[in-house]
DNA sequence: GCAAAAGTGTTCACTTTACACCCATGT
DNA sequence: ACATGGGTGTAAAGTGAACACTTTTGC
C-alpha cells in the first residue's frame, strides 16, 4: 500500500477522503431554514437520503472537490462556500476508513431554481425540522453547521447569502429570526441595520403587496469592507 | 488502486492523511506567545523546523492521531486541543498528495516542562516573532491558529489553558494584552473578571516579591458552567 | 373601511470607558 | 525611603431593551 514515490515512506493503509456539503436554503414564507439532500444512488445507504458530497481526486484541493460536488449533485455554482470540520472517527463508514472534510454552504432562493433545471434530479429541500434519519454521521455534521451558522451569522454578513439580491428589511429581520430561534424588536432591529451603513437602497417597491410597499435594499459589499476598515464591526 | 473491499468504488488514488498541531505556549516574562516546534527527523524537510505532526494511523481517530503526535513528539499529553482547519491543496506536500488535518492546542508553563523530560529532545519553543521558515504550508496553518486564538480568547475561556494553575489578575491581563495586542485597563478588567465570579481565590499569595503581594485565583469550571446555564456569557 | 405589514422616537437601565491614588512588600 | 506592582471607585458616554402609533396599499 506505499506509494511509488521513492521518498515516501508512509506505511500504513490510506484513508480515503470525502467532502460533504451542508447546503442551507431559507424559505422565507414557512418560516424555515432548509438543508438540501441528495439520494444516494450508491452502497451503502443507496437510496437513502444524505448530504451531497464525494471523493476527493488526485488533482484538486478541498474547496474545488466541494464545488464540484455542489455541481455536479446539485446544479449548484459560485455560491458561499466554508470548510467546517474533518470528520474521522475509524468507524464512521462502514466501507472502510474514510475521512470527510465537511463545507457548509448558503444559497439565496434564486439560487435554488437551479436545481429543478440541472441534472440534479435527486436533490430535494427538507425543512431543518423534518430531515430524514441520516447515514454515517451526517446528522452530527448536520447539528455543527448549524451551530456554525447560529453563531456566525451574527456577527459576519453572511446571511445575505440565503436572501435574494434585493430584499426588504423584514425579509431581512425575519432571516435572523429564523436562524437564531428568537423574536427581535422590529425598530431596534432596523436602527441596528441603518446605523451600520452597509445596505444600499435599490430605489424599488415591493409591488401589489395588500399593505403599504417595503423597500427593497442590497447588500454593500464595498461599505461593509469599509466598516471593517474603520475598526467598526458587523454585529446583530 | 482500488480497494480490496468489495463495495469500495473508488477508483482515485488516496491521499495520505496527516496532522499538524500548532502547540501554544505562553511566556510571562517576555510577554510573548510561543510556538512549540520540533526539528524533522526525515526527508523531506530534515533538519528544519516544523509543526509537530505526522501519518493518521488506520484505528485512530483525527483527535487520536494529534494526542498520539503530541504525545511522541512533544511529550505533552493532557492538554486543550482543538481541530483548527484541513489544508489539502494538491502541490502542499512534494511526496505527493497529503492532506493535512491541523490542530492547536494551548499549554500551561507546568506543561512546558515536559518537553524537557522525555525523549522530545528535537522539541523547543519558538518566539512567535521569531519563527523560522517552515516546511509546507505550515506557515499558512500558523497564521490561522494564530487567527482563531485571537479571535476565541474573547469570548470562550480557553485563556485559562495558558497559565499556571494558580495565576495572579496581573498575569490573566498580561496573557490578553498579549495575545490581543492591545493595552487593557486594570481596574476595569479586573471588574469584568470579577462580575463574571468564575474566579476561585485560592487563599494564598505571591511570596518574596518586592511589592504587594498578589492572591492566587484560579479558574472555576463548575462556576463557568453555572454561568453558561444562566444565558450567560464569557467576554473579555 | 378594514386588514396587513411598513416605518418611525423616546425613555430607562446597564455597560463601557476614562481616569489616579493609596497599599503592601523587599531591598 | 524608595521602587515596584497590587488593589480599588466614580462620573460621563454610549449601547441595548422595551414599548405604540401612523402610513400605505389592495381588496
Amino acid at each position: 500500500m506505499s506509494s511509488k514515490k521513492g521518498a515516501y515512506s508512509y506505511k500504513f493503509p490510506r484513508p480515503a477522503v470525502t467532502v460533504d456539503c451542508v447546503v442551507f436554503g431559507l424559505d422565507l414564507e414557512a418560516e424555515h431554514l432548509k438543508v438540501m439532500l441528495i439520494q444516494r444512488d450508491l452502497e451503502p445507504f443507496a437510496g437513502q437520503w444524505a448530504l451531497p458530497g464525494g471523493f476527493v481526486r488526485e488533482h484538486e484541493s478541498l474547496n474545488e472537490a466541494a464545488e464540484r460536488e455542489l455541481r455536479e449533485e446539485a446544479g449548484l455554482d459560485n455560491i458561499f462556500l466554508e470548510q467546517l470540520y474533518s470528520f474521522g472517527e475509524p468507524q464512521r463508514d462502514p466501507r472502510g476508513r474514510v475521512i470527510s472534510v465537511a463545507y457548509y454552504a448558503l444559497v439565496s432562493p434564486e439560487a435554488h431554481e437551479a436545481i429543478a433545471s440541472t441534472d440534479a434530479r435527486d436533490a430535494a429541500w427538507f425543512d431543518l425540522e423534518e430531515v430524514p434519519s441520516l447515514p454515517f454521521d451526517h446528522k452530527q455534521i448536520l447539528t455543527m453547521a448549524k451551530e456554525r451558522l447560529k453563531g456566525k451569522v451574527r456577527y459576519r454578513p453572511i446571511g445575505f447569502e440565503l436572501l435574494p439580491e434585493k430584499f426588504t428589511l423584514s425579509q431581512l429581520q425575519r432571516l435572523y429570526e429564523i436562524i437564531l430561534e428568537t423574536k427581535l424588536d422590529k425598530r431596534n432591529f432596523q436602527r441596528k441595520i441603518h446605523r451600520m451603513e452597509i445596505l444600499v437602497d435599490t430605489g424599488e417597491v415591493q409591488q401589489n403587496v395588500a399593505h403599504r410597499a417595503a423597500r427593497f435594499y442590497s447588500f454593500d459589499e464595498a461599505a461593509y469592507k469599509q466598516l471593517e476598515r474603520d475598526g467598526q464591526e458587523f454585529s446583530i
